[in-house]
DNA sequence: ACCCAGGGAAAGT
DNA sequence: ACTTTCCATGGG
């Protein structure tokens, strides 16, 4: 087993790694001790999370927890580079929230969770589970995953347990839909196996190489990837900062907030809110707000 | 029983 | 192009 410490006092921005992956971009990663990411989760604590990597195809598991200012990981492989790339510790949050407009519900979301920071995960695990994201809870997603992993992922060793690594696109093609659906992912079953055929067949998920509208038009392409799923791996796993997805919540909050930003169609509202919440790192503050309305947060403010 | 959950595909105008 | 309708499943 290898391990190691990385300093975070080092990064010149905070880091909170539940907020992090507890804010619902992620459902790659897992508590050790089997909690949900749920509402009631109480913040604060030092949990161990893990999650599952390949490098160079092989599959790694990595298991970190956030301890007296530091990140300490534990892992089959050297961890580092990994969780800096997935973590996005090198972004400087200073300069993307002086990006955000000061209104009082984005500021007291900022500050109630400074050191969230955006997640990067591997772009075919983010191409399903945001598949499986659709009308479905947090927590719910999590476990879909962690059903995917156990029935169709490759076994690995680690501290003395076997965990599953993320299926990979030929593994999750090869399922049928009724084992998909037996695991109970209802309609999105078809979409899944459909995808992950594409992915094999050649289909291109990274798509980082367009301006930002013709990528989301490009991920579309995919089985179940409408706008909004589109944006979440847009902005959750290829680095599009400005993507800014309109789920229940975020409409809600322009309803409530931005009520001039709505425009009937999901472009126009995308290009509207976005320039509302500072163009370049929109989604960054929406995910702020997301992660912050979804816990009750500015149930004080205004009404 | 009823409603909702980080929506999207298909069918109908 | 735009607007309903239907889709599975578990938890409240």
């Amino acid at each position: 087993m290898e391990q190691g410490v990385i300093d975070l006092s080092a990064l010149g921005s905070g880091f909170d790694l539940q907020s992090t992956l507890e804010s619902g971009q992620s459902y790659l990663w897992w508590r050790e001790d089997g909690e949900d990411f749920d509402d009631t989760t109480q913040y604060g604590g030092e949990a161990w999370y893990l999650t599952t990597a390949r490098v160079d195809g092989d599959p790694a598991v990595i298991r970190v927890r956030q301890h007296e200012g530091r990140l300490e990981w534990e892992a089959t492989v050297d961890a580092k580079p990994i969780l800096f790339r997935r973590l996005r510790l090198d972004d400087d949050l200073g300069s993307i929230r002086a990006t955000a407009p000061d209104d009082e519900v984005i500021e007291q979301a900022y500050d109630t969770y400074w050191g969230m920071r955006l997640v990067n995960d591997p772009p075919f695990g983010s191409l399903i589970s945001f598949i499986c994201s659709a009308q479905m809870r947090v927590s719910r997603i999590h476990g879909m995953q962690q059903s995917l992993r156990e029935a169709f992922g490759t076994p690995v060793e680690f501290d003395g347990s076997t965990y599953h690594a993320y299926p990979t696109p030929e593994q999750l093609a090869e399922a049928t839909e009724t084992q998909l659906r037996d695991l109970s992912l209802g309609y999105r079953a078809p979409y899944v196996q459909r995808s992950a055929e594409l992915v094999t067949e050649g289909t291109p998920i990274d798509v980082r190489d367009l301006p930002y509208e013709e990528a989301r038009e490009a991920l579309t392409e995919f089985v179940g990837v409408g706008d909004k799923v589109a944006d979440c791996i847009l902005l959750f796993s290829l680095g599009y900062n400005e993507a800014v997805p309109l789920d229940t919540w975020i409409r809600q909050t322009i309803e409530e907030y931005y009520p001039d930003c709505e425009r009937g169609n999901y472009t126009e509202t995308s290009r509207a809110i976005r320039e509302r919440l500072g163009g370049e790192h929109a989604g960054y503050t929406q995910t702020y707000l997301f992660h912050f309305l979804r816990n009750g947060g500015g149930d004080d403010l205004g009404e």
